[in-house]
DNA sequence: CCTTGACGTGTTACAGTATAACATACATAA
DNA sequence: TTATGTATGTTATACTGTAACACGTCAAGG
């Protein structure tokens, strides 16, 4: 579902750096980063008849907000302020339907929530995270895929789900403390 | 560091046997399978200096019962049960030290904990669990983990640790309900 | 119309996971 | 012997997650 880009980036004809795997370590048109993964879920969620509603669609303006991972308990507070319920439910709730949805991920090593940066592409995600700022990126996965189902394969296990994570050092912040 | 398998695998060389991937979703000796484990990590327990003391030791052999992760407060009870202390540290503190040493690991998808099946071996431990029999194999990862480096690698991070973990179906239990 | 059922939200209450901080004991080295 | 480091035990509390019920809305079918 192409979208207009012609006035963001100008002389491209696609988006396709708006969700480059190392976009997340960088600096960047953040807004329109958000403003553009947010565009496409709605497009999708009205494709798909999912429904997001006010707070889903607030959650994940609040985890678009940057490239970290937010605990549920802090996407709840923000959701306190903004005058949705301030019990937990509400916020795991609408977490579960974005990662559902395939909107945002959950990013066990940090019990917490992360958008998904490129919504409606098939995608086994894989997380890198950076421990010195806590920016998460979507690395290309599916040669790291592949091995996993191979491996998997060999011993007859039959995969349904994966999470694969890794913690380390950002490019921006080797730098800084090599 | 060889030991005995004279009586156990007569006509065996070595113990490969004992810490191949599937053996965790098949039937086997286990009591000499953990044992296995256990004695080695000992002697690299004594080689390294770190010590394994006996709430540690009684956790490792908790662990090495089954080839299940086990959630720290399971590991509690049978502590307490055995006259040592009842309380969440005791049982954190040495989950944590044998994680640290690499005689245990840690599966974040399941909040809980599984004794390392080759201590000892460097490897970027990749486990593969079972949604029906909640069995914990590790596989081979190093194909999978050459992918994370070099998707890692292209955009410049550094990878220091990682948790990849799958869920799914082991062969026995794929047979029993497809 | 209205009523029924599905869904979303809000709330209470609680269950499960994890750690900080301090006290005690024991070993070993100075 | 004293000092120091390490391990264990304990109290208390923080953090993460879910079950269950109440209420409201909206659309389908009577």
């Amino acid at each position: 579902m192409p979208h207009d880009h012609a006035d963001l980036h100008p002389g491209q004809d696609d988006c396709l750096g708006c969700t480059s795997p190392d976009l997340a370590f960088a600096r960047h048109d953040h807004d329109h980063c958000a403003a553009d993964v947010l565009a496409r879920a709605e497009q999708l969620a009205a494709a798909s008849g999912a429904r997001l509603t006010p707070v889903r669609k607030r959650v994940l303006e609040i985890l678009l907000e940057s490239h970290k991972a937010m605990g549920a308990y802090d996407v709840l507070q923000r959701l306190a302020a903004d005058g949705f319920g301030n019990q937990p439910p509400v916020a795991y709730r609408a977490l579960e339907f974005l990662v559902d949805q395939g909107f945002a991920h959950r990013i066990r090593r940090l019990n917490a929530f992360a958008a998904c940066m490129h919504p409606g592409e098939t995608h086994a995600p894989t997380f890198l995270i950076c421990k010195a700022c806590d920016a998460v990126a979507e690395a290309p996965a599916a040669p790291v895929r592949a091995a996993l189902d191979a491996a998997a394969q060999a011993i007859g296990f039959a995969i349904e789900r994966t999470n694969i994570e890794a913690l380390g050092l950002c490019p921006a912040c080797r730098t800084v403390a090599p």
